[in-house]
DNA sequence: TAGATTGTTAATCGATTAACAATC
DNA sequence: TAGATTGTTAATCGATTAACAATC
């Protein structure tokens, strides 16, 4: 039912922000780092960030660290980055405006290659540069467009009937903004992004540190 | 600096999914409801959902279930979302717009009292039925409105100057939406929300599941 | 040489899963 | 009674952490 266990979960979350931090340091020329570094900069132990470049395969230099660029290669390549994606977008509402206005989807392989909304506002202008349709002609275009992944932006009434019809055109991955859990066939992956999911952990760490 | 173990992190982060779900159930007359049914929705084993509801010191009926309400409140109770939370949003761009129109955090008990903008065509306008104020009135302000959570939405550039001026305020906790890793000193809590962390995680979906 | 770092193996810790009696 | 469910203890699995030799 679209759920499958990924091993190193914990690694994989933590790899897009080693990325991010690393292409900085390379347009600073910092040719080489050291995980005592980087974890500083996260706020881990280096044996976590050690174990975590280990997965990618990658090789440093004893005494020295790794170099960085072979360290962005090697987490681009684990992670699928070096793939292209096409990325279908629906519900072009703020959230959804806030992810087409991500820079750095394009860096990670994503591309966003239709935007769908509901509202006649909305329909055929364009945010952040991209053409929004009206979502009454996602069916026949998707079925031309053949995206990779269906982005879930719609308010939660219209998560599964919009995820139901992305399935029909051979979508089999989606990432979920929507506050629902979408059921989904087997073949069918799903990545849920739940917001509150973060608060809870901030509401945790305020109790635990009496500042609440 | 900021980073404080919290235990049971991927129980704490399933509880606003359950909360979410209960309240719906509770809302269309469902009194009692067992971990069979919320497994089953969330794509989850039934023990996990037990031992998560556990953590709450809740109580269910063998047989039977747990009584939907008295879910709720524990849920609530545990994550310490009956407690009242001031937040001060900065940079109201397309996500912090998207965080403001969430009517679900008040659920939860935090409520944004402040809203900072440098965007002059921003300023005095409101968002969501909030008021932007200009950032250079944060300090004086700050002082006065003493907000618990600084939920930090303004490009990576400006991120660690914002929150150097928050602390300096008082604030000791921050919901953190840039793409940068905040350095605070060791009595500040941050919650980092890494949006290319879910991409990353649904990339790795992918590869597993040869969709791409 | 001394200090910093990686690579690797082993130990620990915590989260998930299994098993099953007790209850409705 | 049979079936569904919880509560609880134990087993397993996976992630983190420790330790230390090897390298620069």
């Amino acid at each position: 039912m679209g759920r499958h266990k990924v091993l190193n979960t914990p690694a994989i979350r933590r790899m897009p922000t080693y990325f991010h931090k690393l292409v900085l340091m390379q347009q600073a020329h910092e040719e080489v780092v050291s995980t005592t570094v980087l974890a500083k900069y996260m706020g881990l132990e280096p044996i976590i960030v050690r174990k975590d470049f280990e997965l990618t395969g990658v090789k440093g230099q004893p005494g020295i660290g790794y170099k960085t660029h072979e360290l962005i290669e090697a987490i681009r390549s684990y992670l699928g980055w070096d793939a292209c994606k096409k990325a279908c977008l629906v519900g072009a509402g703020s959230l959804g405006s806030a992810l087409l206005g991500y820079q750095e989807f394009s860096e990670y392989g994503m591309l966003f290659t239709d935007v769908f909304d509901a509202d006649p506002e909305k329909i055929d202008t364009r945010i952040h540069g991209h053409l929004v349709r009206d979502v009454r002609q996602m069916t026949p275009r998707l079925r031309q467009a053949r995206p990779d992944i269906g982005i879930i932006c719609v308010p939660a009434i219209h998560a599964q009937a919009v995820v139901d019809d992305m399935i029909a055109c051979g979508v089999r991955a989606f990432w979920n903004f929507s506050n629902l859990c979408l059921q989904v066939p087997p073949n069918v992956v799903v990545q849920r992004e739940v917001i509150a999911g973060g608060l809870a952990l901030l509401s945790m760490k305020l109790k635990t540190h009496d500042i609440i």
